[in-house]
DNA sequence: GCTATAGTGCACTGGTCAGTGCAGAACTGT
DNA sequence: ACAGTTCTGCACTGACCAGTGCACTATAGC
């Protein structure tokens, strides 16, 4: 884990004539460290919104129709910088999938945290936590990274590699802890942490391709709530530990 | 298109290079049926092999980089022939997906049928589909059809209304009816059949992206098999009915 | 046999795009 | 101000590919 949490917020946006939902975030990010001109970014600063936009591109597009000259031309970049920077298209490739994997892991990780206070109501404390997952599931860039792997992974299948450590394993690890320490307050009931924490994530996350149609659909708040509501009850009538408050 | 049950099981497929397609008894069916106008069964056959060849082209290669000259060589067939049946390459994307939609849709309702006779004990009725339901999703047709819809679904999004009916919905309600069916027997308690079925599903595929590493490994049988008994374990906890034998 | 339909093989057009070369502009630290 | 690095704009090559045209062959129905 060496700078999973060190990405600053999005400072790369499309702003393309596609846009579905975009946020008026053109890539006017500046005043990061430069002075009061613009185009005055270091070549980090150039890099990491290359990286962004050639995610976002890559996934729109998908690798092949996707084109360095759009890429170069919606990062405001000149295409030699680019092949200056990455090399190839495939190593932008990688690098793109890496760094936007990266920071999908560290929302999912931010999110399982909540989990970190033992106190309260397992069922509510769960369902918080259920909600924040399916929020990061949904993500229009959760989308377009899933997107790409499944797109991509028979051309380049060493992008699961590139992936390893940093796509979901790591949040089931991490919300098995969580489900351990529970159990081991006297909260939950369960023998395998790692199997229940696989189940809840299945609950949490098995009926959003087909809610979301593939990404195509934003999923409306109360759903998703709901959607958390439904998993963790029924996670809790399998799992939960017999309270008095239990039903 | 409603001959879901029509189109029976391997039907397409030259597999490898060194195929058996010939020029005169390809995949003769020789049915004599000869609805409508004889003579017309040389022409769908061919259809038939070039629907199959470009939807495991596409599959494999990505929409983009499939050439129509790789799927014609592949199926034995000449490039104008394509051309002659589907116009043009986006024509042929969208009747390969419908196609193999229709195969997948009917292989998953075939699973849920299981669930038909409501005798014996529900534990191992509902394992026993649900296994089935794991193999159809883990099927290499399966994962195909879903990189396939990943990949290309934002390039194509009247790719929904073409799947639409023939993808995972029809089978959540299938199984919904077959729920309810056994609530009402008593043999399980349970207020809303799809959202049960819903979370069913979820327990049984969600957690089979990770396990198939994306649809590039093979899950073994044993594994399957444990993943329906856990979701199937889960499952009766939140809603089996308290029968004797109940745990 | 004759004819219409369907399929084949080849060559070709027109367009796209990864990657490169070059010359000059802009920014860096000193 | 200066030297070195980085970025930019433009033009270009070489390769690939969808789709077409044409001459020809194979099949099925009469």
């Amino acid at each position: 884990m060496t700078s999973v949490l060190a990405e600053t917020a999005g400072a790369v946006g499309p702003a393309g004539p596609a846009g579905p939902a975009g946020p008026g975030a053109t890539l006017d990010s500046s005043a990061a460290t430069a002075p009061g001109r613009a185009g005055t970014r270091r070549r980090a600063d150039r890099r990491e919104a290359i990286l962004g936009t050639a995610f976002m591109v890559f996934a729109r597009e998908g690798y092949a129709q996707a084109t360095l000259d759009m890429i170069a031309a919606e990062a405001r970049v000149a295409k030699h910088t680019i092949y200056n920077h990455f090399g190839d298209k495939q190593a932008l490739l990688r690098a793109a999938i890496a760094a936007e994997s990266d920071k999908a892991l560290a929302k999912n990780l931010a999110a399982v945290d909540g989990l970190r206070d033992l106190d309260g109501d397992v069922r509510v404390l769960l369902e918080d936590v259920g909600y924040r997952l399916i929020g990061c599931f949904c993500d229009e860039r959760g989308w377009a990274l899933r997107r790409l792997l499944y797109a991509e992974i028979n051309q380049f299948p060493d992008l699961l590699d590139i992936i390893q450590g940093r796509a979901a394993s790591p949040v089931t690890e991490a919300l098995a802890d969580r489900l351990a320490r529970l159990a081991l307050a006297g909260r939950l009931r369960l023998t395998d942490p790692a199997a229940a924490a696989e189940q809840l994530a299945a609950l949490l996350t098995g009926s959003l391709e087909a809610r979301a149609r593939f990404g195509t659909r934003a999923v409306p708040d109360d759903e998703k709530r709901a959607v958390a509501r439904a998993a963790v009850d029924t996670f809790l009538h399998a799992f939960g530990a017999p309270s008095p408050t239990d039903a």
